[in-house]
DNA sequence: TTTT
DNA sequence: TTTT
């Protein structure tokens, strides 16, 4: 199976972290994306969409975003079952974000990082994966190094 | 602004078709989309998902799929606001289809086509763009029989 | 099968616009997609990514965009065999863009289109398509009015 | 940034897997991707795509896939400068995979889980992340039956 | 309910 | 260089 989705748009709200029973920290923001076009009565259409970010993902969307802010999400969609106050059976759909990022240099530079680029942030278990430790290209060079490349 | 899913599933039921009051055609169906664990109680998690595919796309889906196949969709996410049957306002967030395909080989075969795979549809406007006029490719080849690589 | 995209980055240099034989024409350009992270020397990690822009939608890249600016692209991959100028037989790889966009709000305005915001650009073919023609979602919320939701 | 891909297609040959010198292991594979149409010789048209699967990723595409096998692709696109046996500079474009997974039953069966799905296997550090632990669901569920829904 |  |  697959489920991708890729998603720029701007946050309708400030995000709001939340923590589960268990300990886990988790944001949620909704996003508005734009068509494009408007509709017969001259109103720019727009898609709301709601975002669940973990963690680290969602640390860095509580302190980086807020209302207004364009951020680009990558992510999976996840519909999830629930009653509302009716007791009725809801069901939602979301986007469980797998990457967040700014879009447009100046909400970058707020980071105050060198760069002027904010870094790409993924999900907490990609620290110790190869790109994040800085030294995943450099391996990769090594093959090439060796006229042994991957292809 | 963008906006991209790419999902693969299995149909719920058969795609329903309908006709809008200005005469376009619409199906929808609801893909099931397995997350590849199971939670607490055993029980695969799925993730079930609403797609709206207009016009030649609809009469594709109808034609050639049903209820447990397999699908790859890709599209955009769309949010969409409706009333209840109580007067509630809710929100339904489904893909719009871009493209529609066959995943595995026996779907395909059902499609009686020379190739044994049937063509990816696409979105009726598409006919007369060079990737389904079958010149597009050989245009593109004049180019790098000029030694005028585009890139 | 199943082939998508979705990049946001700067044009490395202005698009180019070429004609095939057969009288299509076709814009290329070049985006840089920086990966957030920095190698051991401290420079940029970025990866160079070729566009190929069929038509109105290389029209629309080449009047709207030049070197530097951001721009969304979803597409497809492509790969493409060329002989290089010593006869070697190479594999390019390319996205070929399904909808190109503008990425925050300044080069949006360049195109003195009322809203501010110019519509995304599509293939040609998909000009009678709903979302183009206005009138996609109020024949959806006909359905709607009916009581008679698609799900 | 964003820069997301995500492809459905068949090994051209058995995954390959490598040791970077400094201890990480690398599987390249190539992916046959047919774009459902035939070119001006009755040719069915294919892209062939590299993708470069690390550590995890590359043990369980080399374990569970071969030659000719379906397989979907989550990742992002790398672009890699090296030079050719002449001393040229060439730019490999390339998928990073960020998840794999089985497309329909029979590989999927072939990994012996009690589903018959194999799960999806994503990046190393993604082990202590909710969704691989199993309890993430449920620990949204805690925050629904709080009557305290994330939006 | 976002922005230009 | 893959598959039906």
């Amino acid at each position: 199976m697959l489920n991708v989705v890729a998603i720029v748009g701007r946050l309708a709200f400030d995000p709001q972290m939340r923590q589960t029973t268990t300990g886990k920290s988790v944001a949620t923001f909704r996003i508005a994306c734009d068509r494009g076009r408007k509709d017969a009565r001259g109103q720019m259409l727009t898609d709301w969409l709601d975002v669940v970010a973990w963690e680290r993902l969602g640390e860095f969307v509580c302190q980086y975003f807020q209302k207004g802010q364009m951020i680009a999400v990558t992510g999976r969609l996840q519909s999830r079952s629930y009653q509302d106050r009716n007791g009725n059976n809801r069901t939602a759909v979301e986007i469980v974000a797998n990457s967040l990022d700014f879009v447009g240099s100046k909400a970058a530079a707020n980071t105050q990082q060198g760069a002027g680029y904010a870094a790409p942030v993924q999900r907490p278990a990609d620290t110790n994966e190869p790109k994040l430790t800085g030294e995943g290209d450099d391996d990769f060079a090594v093959i090439e190094d060796d006229g042994d490349l991957p292809f």
